[in-house]
DNA sequence: TATGAATGAGCATTCATTCAT
DNA sequence: CATGAATGAATGCTCATTCAT
């Protein structure tokens, strides 16, 4: 199948170890205090090998930053029979689990940090995650309100409003407080207090599905 | 009165002088690579000049991080008397005018930028910003439903869902895009609906909070 | 005859080929400036199999420049019997090919740029090329002194003579200059005049050769 | 008169350091192969403060070129009363003297070396260098064509070929085996027989100004 | 006190050269 | 044999910091 392997293989695997390394090296540093000498030592290679794999460091900077984007689209593949509570709630915890992620949160703040510096990586990185995530969730929103289970006007205010509720809170004094990651217990709060809080604003049958919502807390 | 002025009154004039100029040259290139000699060209020193104010890089980023933590405080100076929908359209405009100025949002570009390298401004970012804020905001939202105008079971829940629904989307593409601060009616889209969501979910009397609401909103 | 061909061929031709893009890379860069890797690329060799035919950088770099030396020695194969100042212009014209050609230029260019780093070349190229060209035309000179065509003392002075009066004024400005070699009008105004100045002042029947010099010119 | 010196003599002073150490350092190694570090030891500064006085390797070298230029240019100051042969003699011995001077071949064999690289620099030496002489000459030989000492057609060519025959030839050699400078006798060799030759070619009275030539020669 | 002029340490990048395949 | 992939050693250039004036 891979005839071409032994060699491509421990190609990609050394790529992969530069992309790690650099994602763990930038994140500690910034980009501008990160050193290739440290990321090449992170990455186990030397620094002329590193410049094999990457022309220089913004285009290691670039392509690492490109890694994740997809990781990030993958949240939102809900199952579309099941009751809307659950598929919430779902997509709920798959975001949080994404999202709340050491290496996510270094990521976001290496983008937010450098967005000045490069607006380009602001912009992509702000259309590739959150935009496409908020795109499928409105989707999700639009339809729940044409099959009658959600009150809503503009379904992408609420999938922002679903977000705004359920992580934004948890995320913003993780960007700002890193090593302080919120326990399983902590981010249920805030997670399951957001889904609350949505319910009883948009449900066209609030009591009903908050009743769902705790039975699926509680089973969990 | 202060008759040692003129000496004293230019030292300060100049050390703020640093201050302006640290946070434009800090902002736009981040801590890494912005040079001493860039911020004291902007600031009209020599560099020898600006070591005689601060002692260090890191001295001066610090002192140009405590400056505004203060300002954010004063947002939420509510007159008690007035009606809790009016009070909470005051706040959430006032914070936003805030929150979303071109100078606060570059700094907390940089606090969470820096938050790996230097996680103690982090921290004293957090505890002195936005932890400050949502006290104050909890504080008001226990006192409302003691009043019996909103149903709350915990007011720090709430004072986060409440900052979450009204400002926690536009404030994120503004981190990630910088120069693309949403104009007026943007803000008002968001910020309007935020506080509409809020009152469905938690107001004892929602339809005449609503109502209220919206006779805020078609005055402004 | 040699049936060990194939391979060997081969290998000569590759050799060659590298021997071609030496020349190339070199005389466009500099020793110090050409790369291997661009030597590797322009002989479409990899660079292990560059340096089998070649030890070092320098070794290629040595190998290069002495290859042209010979050539430039075919220069002088004058036929004995013809009168001297068809002899004179038939040399002229042969050395001023070979010593104006782009090729020969840059490889003395190279020779002078590193005639100070690597003094054995440049004492080598002057001994090999330059100097045994006036041997030939010095000997030249003294035969005809001989035979009473021309008033000679110094028979080497007057061979340098001639050289720097029909060559040496477009060669400087070559060497400076590249990418301007003069045409060919430009280059028969040199020749020409330093032909004819030579004859002014050497011949023993000056009238008459100048004569027979401008029936040759006008020839062709 | 200067009363901003102290400082600006220091700064003066260093810079000429800096450029003597790059004459130096660059014409023992060519341009590629000098080193900041070379340069800035041999002018007793530390790196940083030579890319002070210069902004880069390029700028130094460019600066250093431009020096002795100008010196090149007085070598024509005639005295336009005196008899043309000393006249000539003169000039052949002021331009020998700064011509063959070791920093001056250096320097020449600098911007042979590098015309390719940088043609500019080649362009500009044979215009501020070569071609301003050969002007000086040229015009000097028309004025004694006028006055009816030479016989000459062309005067550009009548200058060229003085040169060609005085200089060319030690000239040469010096440029390809550097340290072998002709010794004082070898170059009298040249420049007196290159004058002879010349006269004989253009006087219109060759006996008598020979004669004087030898005169001045035995004088010397 | 303010400044022009240093400096030591470092960083991104490149290159001649050599293995492992 | 030839090749893709390494590497150690430089090199140009910058920056935070400190003197001498």
């Amino acid at each position: 199948m891979t005839a071409l392997s032994r060699r491509e293989q421990n190609r990609l695997e050394k790529r992969q170890r530069a992309l790690d390394a650099a994602l763990t090296v930038f994140s500690e540093n910034g980009y501008a205090a990160a050193t290739m000498d440290a990321i090449a030592a992170a990455a186990g290679l030397t620094k002329p090998t590193l410049y094999q794999y990457f022309d220089s460091k913004e285009a290691l900077f670039q392509a690492m930053m490109l890694v994740p984007r997809d990781t990030m689209l993958t949240v939102f593949d809900a199952p579309a029979d099941t009751c809307h509570v659950t598929q919430l709630w779902r997509f709920s915890w798959a975001y949080a689990e994404v999202v709340m992620q050491p290496q996510f949160l270094a990521l976001a703040r290496l983008v937010i940090g450098d967005a000045q510096r490069s607006p380009d990586l602001g912009r992509a990185y702000q259309a590739s995650g959150p935009d496409r995530v908020l795109d499928g969730l409105a989707r999700f929103m639009a339809d729940q309100a044409t099959l009658g289970r959600l009150q809503i006007d503009d379904a992408e205010l609420a999938a922002e409003d679903f977000w705004g509720l359920i992580l934004s809170s948890p995320r913003n004094t993780a960007l700002h407080v890193p090593n302080a990651l919120p326990d399983r217990q902590t981010l249920e709060r805030y997670v399951n207090n957001g889904q609350r809080v949505f319910l009883r604003a948009y449900s066209t049958k609030p009591a009903k599905d908050l009743a769902v919502l705790e039975t699926l807390i509680a089973q969990n």
